[in-house]
DNA sequence: GTTAATATTGACGTTTACGTTAAGGTAAGG
DNA sequence: CCTTACCTTAACGTAAACGTCAATATTAAC
């Protein structure tokens, strides 16, 4: 029971294939993140909304803010755009990794660090001859 | 010119050597994580405050929220406290290394994936001729 | 024809960790 | 006495990314 490839997705469709809620994605209508057709009232999803959707929540993995995310999705959409605002993107994109290295260093010493207290606090558990569960 | 190690502190001291705003350490007390004495109406931080505040923001670090500091802070305080709450304080550190782990390995995977795209995102410029500046 | 499912807009609520005035008290130096 | 520096409480403001109603409409199914 696969979702086949349509042109159109309702928001329900959407919602269970994207793990979102309705309410996440008319945020992102709201926020110029996605730009639903209407059949009446209904939003109806195209392709393009999908891929972007993708893009969105891949951005968001990468601890992009979504007002960042939407100037990183003109690149994808424009694709003939000027040059400057291709560099700015590809920039911004750069910062934000290196933005995210010095997270990883940050982590990795607290995670260390984190141990140590760890170790030192299971010697006083064990001292009080307190039993820990295996982990 | 170093701060000498006294048993009180005004809170502009405590501003200077732990480099946080007043602000910041009358919301700790407000929410009991520190417990500064009054002289007159002026706040007095102890020894055991500063440890405390170094606590918190190690826990910080951590990415412990501050009402879980809150409970840790009374593993180093009370000293004497039933064992359950002690292994309780234990398995809670525990469970955030796990979290943490797991944010890493995330965080690491995202950087792969972050810089594939902008080793394409590199090509496409180049292939549109524009040169990016030396990292 | 009525119920049930799903949709809509609108608008206020939530969370965390403080920031930012406002309005003034207190103490030392000159 | 006056300024300057530092302190106080009180209380509203901020950010992001939605959650959670309410009130209503449309559609599909029975």
């Amino acid at each position: 029971m696969n979702k086949v490839d349509v042109e159109f997705r309702s928001i329900k469709e959407m919602c269970d294939i994207y793990k979102v809620t309705p309410r996440t994605l008319r945020f992102y209508e709201f926020k110029e993140l996605l730009f639903p057709i209407r059949e009446g009232q209904r939003r109806l999803f195209t392709r393009r909304d999908q891929a972007r959707l993708k893009l969105i929540l891949q951005g968001k993995r990468f601890g992009f803010s979504l007002e960042e995310i939407r100037q990183l999705l003109n690149l994808y959409d424009i694709g003939d755009q000027q040059k400057t605002q291709l560099l700015k993107t590809y920039e911004l994109a750069n910062e934000r990794l290196k933005v995210m290295m010095n997270q990883k260093e940050e982590l990795e010493s607290a995670i260390e660090d984190l141990k140590k207290m760890l170790k030192w606090g299971q010697e006083v558990l064990v001292s009080k001859g307190i039993k820990l569960n295996e982990n």
